[in-house]
DNA sequence: CTTGCTGCAAACAGTTTGCAGAACT
DNA sequence: AGTTCTGCAAACTGTTTGCAGCAAG
């Protein structure tokens, strides 16, 4: 799975005439490896650790091909910072976010996903996306 | 309705033991003169044309004040700017975001809303609010 | 060798904050 | 009078951009 989201990358760039580079392959091993939902900031100091090199507006400029390249996505959860999350191929899933702890649960609902379709051609629109968040203190944290 | 929102916010005011004062009014004022959804920016213009006097950094103090006060509520639309909207007692709605014209249809439905109170109780999550954006097309940018 | 990519710093946008003076109560 | 509120400017945060040098093709 690794390996084909490289793979993805790699025909995303030739397709596009993007080059290949030291920077390109760090930045999306580091992103691969990490979890759900990281920050372009803690995605940024992660990769400083390992490779001081690597600039605050490559790791922007990369995620953002990424995101283009369809294997991350972005995702806003109103503290001011833009996050990504991996994309799995056909799954769509929304977050139930913890404002005790900042935790995020993922949950998928067909159901959901159902109506809003409906409620889309009832207003004669077309979807592209969607996002959907519900905030609220988690098991832990409502004791 | 626009009196009952005034009374609202001055009652507010006396519980938390704020002052009443000549800004705030007219803030209070423009705002509940505006369509849903306007930006921070875009309301700071609109009351700098009557009010030159007025600063920036007061009505973003002040709807914030309002939103504490339950009758605007922020919402987070993906353009890096913080609008408000209306509150209406005891209604909630979602947007759907047109990516052509950047308007804005509201919609409600109790169908997603029960789905949702379903899924944060299956995970032990307590809601305290939800936000669901679709974004793609309306009607007419989508020919 | 050509062109795209990088790192840096500076620019930017939206928002927040510190503070002296103004305005409520 | 006492304290909160305001306006200004400066600070701040997250992100983008311009540009000279570097590196991939």
């Amino acid at each position: 799975m690794i390996l084909e989201k490289k793979k993805a990358f790699n025909d995303f760039s030739a397709r596009k005439g993007l080059r290949s580079t030291r920077q390109r392959d760090i930045i999306l091993d580091i992103f691969l490896s990490t979890h759900q939902h990281i920050s372009v900031e803690e995605l940024y100091f992660k990769i400083k650790s390992s490779n001081p090199g690597i600039g605050h507006a490559t790791v922007y400029r990369t995620l953002k091909l990424f995101a283009e390249a369809g294997l991350a996505r972005e995702i806003h959860l109103h503290d001011g910072q833009t996050r990504y999350e991996h994309v799995v191929a056909g799954e769509h899933h929304d977050h139930l976010v913890c404002t005790g702890c900042n935790s995020i649960i993922e949950f998928e609902d067909e159901t959901i996903e159902k109506l809003q379709n409906e409620i889309a051609s009832r207003h004669g629109f077309q979807i592209k996306n969607h996002k959907m968040e519900i905030y609220g203190l988690c098991a832990t944290c409502k004791q």
